[in-house]
DNA sequence: TCAATGACCTGCC
DNA sequence: GGGCAGGCCATTG
């Protein structure tokens, strides 16, 4: 359940701690930042074991800009009120100025 | 060990 | 341009 080992999950998890505040990504940029971009499914499967750790998952969203995870949230619109708080701007569970709004780490930790 | 799942992505009709 | 189906890889039971 919890391994110590850095496995796929913990590496996930580490680059959406990085995540900057206000700032979203998607599994895809994760999964090929990982190397693994054919494991975009890896990412969100890693989002759901992402439970009890400080992981800033409601920064992680599909390729749309949806929050297809906001069901797993605690309530309904939490996932929303969380990137709202920061600034963000969310329309029914979609991210406004996605595009401006999008942190590929491939650009931002590609060192 | 084998089989099934999963907060996705890409390709094709 | 929009909708549908398949496939990918790692983790869990």
């Amino acid at each position: 359940m919890k391994p110590e080992t850095l496995s796929f999950f913990e590496r996930v998890y580490d680059v959406v701690r990085m995540i900057p505040e206000g700032r979203v990504t998607s599994y895809g940029a994760i999964a090929k930042y990982l190397g693994a971009a054919r494991s975009s499914r890896l990412v969100g499967y890693a989002m759901n074991a992402s439970h009890g750790k400080d992981v800033p998952a409601h920064r992680v969203v599909n390729r749309n800009g949806l929050l297809t995870g906001k069901h797993h949230f605690e309530g309904t619109n939490l996932m929303q009120q969380l990137l709202e708080n920061e600034g963000a701007v969310v329309v029914d569970n979609q991210i406004k100025n996605f595009k401006a709004l999008f942190w590929d780490p491939l650009k931002e930790l590609k060192n």
